[in-house]
DNA sequence: TGTACATCAGTGAACGCGCGTTCACTGATGTAC
DNA sequence: TGTACATCAGTGAACGCGCGTTCACTGATGTAC
């Protein structure tokens, strides 16, 4: 069957850029292996070093992707400023915080699913982590000249909340975790003179 | 050499015990082999399944003895109440919540550490997992009757402080991160009527 | 208290297996004339 | 526009390697008499 046209390849790229980063945040970056993500993609594995030169630079790009959609995904508001820009922080936070994204690893925060695995690895997939940690940080802090970092505050307990939604061994403790979650992002965001939570839901 | 007496067996155990919850932290559980553990305890790796009848068991074993050595080092007031148990929550999320905590992922909470690979893992590693969050929520939780959960919350936000900062690719934003943490378990702290970071350091 | 023997913690070789990576090959694509 | 040829995306077998687990063996320990 090969060779493919060049629109070919880019459509192969990305269904294993998709693939990698659905499987990584569903099973763990050592668990998910190069065949796996290239059968997940419909391909065999052996063509794999033709898109990416090793399993780490896949790793980062993956994680870049996974990162990108995610912001994406917040919405028009993203850019806005003032009241448009606070809706899309609160859906933004609302979405994050909810039992959908608890269930759906696949397709959540990869700060949540892999930061863990990302500082271990270092190199440009830890880069690839810090990189969309400070992106969603910017994202979520209320306009803030003073420096506070309430942004990093927000994005660690919103990864944390969902991390320890996802241990819990009882739907209850779950249910619980995500409540207190909730609970907790509405009163930090408060302090800072709005309740992103509260006006969302 | 065989056979060693009963206590000489304990001895051992307890050194897989150490080395196992150690390496699971510092690399992942993947990527900490059960001959690097046996290494690492003094041993070779086929005397292994002496102790344990698999390495799944042995995470579980190990994540339970971590979560253990960091609920014990919370200290003499864990038990009590009032001040005395406000002022070792208080030592508990400053020592949680510190540049040495970060570096020392090895000896550090496994929540943090490993909270995403053992919802990963389910059976008795997410199990301990799961168990271990409690643990730390209630001994967090200031005397709450109204089940808000707000140990369950500080125990997000800090674990998710400590990954954030272990992701960071610079020492600047690891420090802005720890940092912000501190803040927000400050004003998480507040709500409830107190500020155990502000009292304690 | 001594002696004979069963136990079993620890050793190190071996097992099948799947990993990341490499490579010779194929054949449609893109290019040169 | 048609023909000849170089390119290279994708295939599938193969590579060395380290994994979790098993096993025959060793020899000090604990036990029975």
């Amino acid at each position: 069957m090969p060779r493919m046209s060049a629109a070919e390849k880019q459509k192969s790229h990305d269904r294993i850029l998709d693939a990698a980063a659905r499987l990584f945040r569903e099973r763990g970056i050592e668990a998910a292996s190069i065949a796996d993500v290239m059968h997940a993609a419909g391909l065999t594995h052996g063509g794999f070093y033709k898109h990416f030169s090793s399993k780490q630079a896949l790793v980062a790009e993956a994680f870049r992707h996974a990162a990108g959609e995610l912001l994406s995904g917040a919405g028009a508001g993203a850019d806005a400023g003032g009241a448009a820009r606070a809706g899309a922080q609160a859906r933004f936070i609302a979405r994050y915080l909810s039992p959908d994204h608890v269930a759906d690893t696949g397709q959540g925060c990869p700060v949540a699913a892999l930061g863990a695995d990302a500082a271990r690895h270092g190199g440009a997939v830890q880069a690839e982590a810090s990189r969309a940690v400070a992106r969603m940080a910017a994202f979520l802090a209320p306009d803030e000249p003073d420096g506070e970092d309430r942004g990093l505050a927000l994005m660690a307990l919103l990864a944390g909340t969902v991390t320890l939604a996802r241990l819990a061994d009882t739907p209850e403790l779950a249910a619980r975790v995500i409540a207190a979650g909730r609970r907790a992002a509405g009163i930090l965001g408060k302090e800072a003179g709005e309740d992103p939570v509260e006006t969302a839901v």
